[in-house]
DNA sequence: GTGGTCTAGACCACC
DNA sequence: GTGGTCTAGACCACA
């Protein structure tokens, strides 16, 4: 459900947490679900489990989660309109990375041809 | 000539080197020429000369640059290949950094309304 | 297991580059092994940690070692080969050497007395 | 007459040096003979003549060289035997050479192999 | 605890 | 003047 690049400058906590946001206003997951137990996922992601447990901690501080003693993690109520401000922190991050990008010489042509080469992989995966 | 983000998560020292490559495949830079003074540049740039001085240190080590002692550093003959090949390496950081994005639930409108963002804020910077 | 000579014209940090590879060609270290940390190893050859990461920094450029933060670094996969093409480049640098100082004006006799005295010198450091 | 490697560690001025001692242990050069004016030398080695001019500043102070105002340098009466205490420094700098290549994991065997190698190269050279 | 970045400032070698 | 090395010490990110 979520894929990690390990080779990313983006580190893998956030990577968890923009997943489970993702899979929430992709609407895979809504509030009352169960999230998967830490180990399970560091197992799954093939990651260290404090780096899941990090995750999860930001993401109930930030009241996307909640988790009740003893049962596990859960999708809170305010879920999905948290998962939205998320997702605005996340094209904010693309924003910042096409200005270094071109301040790095890129060209205007070129980010579009990146966007086109992302649409192409991005459908090839697509189930 | 280079802009410089001191709080970007990418390290000062790669976006001197990336700056550099961006001159040169502009053409504003060719084989032969001399770059700045280590010195120089970290004044202008308002950074530590240890910080320009790895920067040039690994574009030497890339075969990018060439150092003589007492003399300066210059831009190296295979330099302008070497430049589109990392203009190529920055596309398909930025190319993998989309996909991320897009796993994370960013839409390809979102997409489109970042790169909207980001060619207004590269505009408002130019002079 | 590194020993460093302050004194040489060699830099610190290259010598540890070469105390490593040595290790790799002696077998004392594989693909997998962490190398000691940093900070440890700066303690040891008492020297600066800066010094020391800079080596391991470029050793990952290279390709010899991998690092993952938190965790430390360790011989990377293609280690072996790379460490044999650095031997190959450490013995070519002592051909042209001596036929530096041949031109110089040494003669083969004293090219040999040079190694008797090194091999001396050598098993005197040895413990 | 001399040859001068670029890409070597040891200083072009030392190898000036050496070259020019060189010549007077081979018998080329003797007591009294005149040795090519700086710009001269600079031209035909490629270098830059302050460095010429460094190393014969340095040969003169040692007594090496003499130079008469107005008409250019000299090999220097003593010259013969100063050349030969020139070579042990020479003889010593390979020692401290092959030292730091051992340190570096090169064995005996390599280091054999590498004089087996400049012998060939140098007779390939001879005239 | 690990590695990574940056600053500040000293010292050396070469031109 | 140039680049190159090293030290000292601070701060951050990740596990």
């Amino acid at each position: 459900m979520i894929r990690i690049d390990n080779s990313s400058a983006v580190p893998i906590y956030e990577q968890v947490k923009d997943g489970l946001r993702g899979l929430v206003t992709r609407k895979l997951l809504g509030p009352g679900d169960q999230v998967p137990p830490i180990r399970g996922l560091a197992e799954l992601l093939v990651v260290n489990p404090n780096t899941i447990a990090r995750a999860y901690r930001e993401l109930i501080l930030e009241g996307f989660l909640e988790s009740r003693k003893g049962e596990g993690a859960f999708i809170a109520r305010g879920a999905v309109s948290r998962a939205s401000n998320g997702m605005e922190s996340i094209r904010r991050r693309l924003v910042d990375h096409i200005l270094l990008s071109r301040r790095a010489g890129l060209s205007w042509k070129d980010v579009q041809s990146a966007i086109q080469e992302a649409k192409e992989e991005d459908s090839n995966v697509e189930k």
